[in-house]
DNA sequence: TTGAAAAGGTGACAAATATCATATATATTT
DNA sequence: AAATATATATGATATTTGTCACCTTTTCAA
C-alpha cells in the first residue's frame, strides 16, 4: 500500500474537518477505512439507510438529493473533493436523508463511524471543526431556502450556473467543468425539466450562455447576475 | 437576586445544549449573562449585525427570518422557550444572516460569545452537544427546501397548521396557543399573503379550520393531513 | 453499426400563483 | 369615541410555471 492511500498523507483532509485530528487518531482513521470507486451515475447511499461511516470525497461529485412525494428528486447541495457526505446521519444517529449519486466517476474513502465518534467525543479540536462546517452548510440551507421562494426559476437558474463556475471553474475555452445533466439543474433549482430546458435554451439565444455538445459555458457573466438578481 | 435566575438552576438549559454544560462552566455563564425582556414586534438581532453572544429563549416565540432583494421576508425557522438563537453565526464568526423579531412578548438570557467559545474548545460534550442540535436543524432545513419546492402553496400551508398544533398545541376550545398573523403564516410558507388568507378562508369554508377573533383551530386534522400529502 | 434508450428540445395548453385594486373588519392611538 | 392604522378579505387579471404530446439528437450497449 503506498503512503498517498494513508490519511496522515492526504491532502485532501487539509479541506475538510479531518485536518483537526491528531496524528494518532488519523492513523486509527487510515486503519479502519476502505476505499471505493462509484461510478457514474451509481448510488453511494440512498435516503432511508442507516449509515455506518462517513464519505469522504477524493475524486469527482455526489449530487445529495432527497426523494418527494411526487416522484421528484430535489438536490440539496452538490458534494465536491474534500467533503465528507453522511456527517449528518452519523452525529444524529437517525438514517439519512438524502440519498448520494455520483454525478461522475468519483474515488471516495469510507471511514466507519466508530473512528469518527470517537474522536468526537475525545477532540474537541476536531468537534468544532465538524460544527464550524455544518454550520456553514445549514448557512447555505438557508440562503437555498429565500432563494427558492422568493426567485423566479428563471433568476435560480442564472445563479445556478454562476454557482457551477464559481465552485468548479472554466475549462481554457470557458466552457463549465462541471457538466451537469438539464434534468439535474432542474432538481438542483426546484423546477420542471421542460421549464429548464426552455430558459437555458433563451440563455443561449439571449447570448447569456454557450454550448458544444454537453458541455455549457458563461459568455455574459454580468448579466446573468443582473438577472439573478431580478433587474 | 433569586436562584431561578442562576444558569444552574433554570430548567430551561434542560432543552439545550447547555445541559452538557459542567457546574463550573454553568456558573461562569450564569455570572456573565444578562436577561431581557423583549415586546411582541421588537426586533431581538438584524441580519448583517455582528452577534457578540447567543440569546437562550426563557419565554415566548420568535421568527427567525431573511430579507429577499423583492422586499419580502422569507421566515426560515421559528425558535422557542429552550433553543438558543445565533450560535451558527457565533460559531461561524459571520454576521448573523437572519434576524430574529419577537412573535409574541419575550423573556430571554443574552450569554456573551467568550462564555460559549470556551467551552465549545474545551469540554466535547458541549460541542457534541451543540454539533447535534446543529445537525437537526440542518436536516429540518433540507426538508423545507424539498417541501417549498415540490409541494404546493395548499399543501404547504395545511402543513404549516399541523406544524403550529403538535408544536405549540392547542387550548380547552381547540384553537392553536400560537397565533400568527396571515402575513407571518405566508411568510414561513414562501407565498404573498393574499394567497395566504384565501387558502386559509377556502379551508374555513371547508370545515378544515375553525376561527374565533385572531385564534385559528383545527377541525378536522386528517382531511388536513391527507391534504398536506397530496391527496 | 445499428437499434434502443436516454437526453434535449419545442409547441399548445392548463393550472397555480402573484399582483393590483378595493372593501371591510379589527386593533390602536389620541 | 373618533380617527387612524393595520389586518383580513375578495374579485379581476396577469404572469409564471407545469404538464402533455411529440419530435430530434445523442449516447450506449448488444
Amino acid at each position: 500500500m503506498g503512503s498517498e492511500s494513508r490519511c496522515e498523507n492526504c491532502i485532501i483532509r487539509q479541506f475538510n474537518s479531518l485536518r483537526a485530528m491528531s496524528k494518532e487518531e488519523l492513523k486509527q482513521v487510515s486503519d479502519s477505512k476502505t476505499s471505493k470507486v462509484i461510478k457514474k451515475g451509481e448510488a453511494i447511499f440512498e435516503e432511508g439507510e442507516k449509515l455506518n461511516g462517513v464519505f469522504c470525497v477524493r475524486e469527482g461529485v455526489s449530487k445529495l438529493s432527497k426523494l418527494s412525494s411526487n416522484g421528484k428528486d430535489q438536490i440539496v447541495k452538490l458534494a465536491t473533493k474534500g467533503e465528507v457526505m453522511g456527517q449528518r446521519s452519523v452525529i444524529a444517529e437517525e438514517t439519512s436523508n438524502l440519498s448520494a449519486v455520483a454525478v461522475n466517476d468519483m474515488e471516495l474513502c469510507f471511514i466507519p463511524k466508530e473512528a469518527i465518534v470517537n474522536t468526537l467525543h475525545k477532540n474537541p479540536d476536531f468537534t468544532f471543526e465538524v460544527l464550524r462546517l455544518m454550520a456553514h452548510d445549514l448557512r447555505e440551507a438557508d440562503d437555498v431556502i429565500v432563494n427558492i421562494s422568493q426567485k423566479t426559476v428563471k433568476q435560480r437558474i442564472a445563479e445556478a450556473f454562476l454557482y457551477l463556475k464559481s465552485n468548479y471553474g472554466e475549462d481554457e475555452q470557458g466552457f463549465l467543468i462541471l457538466t451537469l445533466s438539464r434534468e439535474d439543474i432542474a432538481n438542483v433549482v426546484g423546477t420542471a425539466t421542460e421549464s429548464c430546458i426552455r430558459i437555458i435554451s433563451e440563455f443561449k439565444k439571449k447570448g447569456l450562455l454557450k454550448s458544444s455538445g454537453k458541455k455549457l459555458g458563461i459568455l455574459d457573466e454580468k448579466k446573468l447576475r443582473d438577472l439573478a438578481e431580478g433587474f
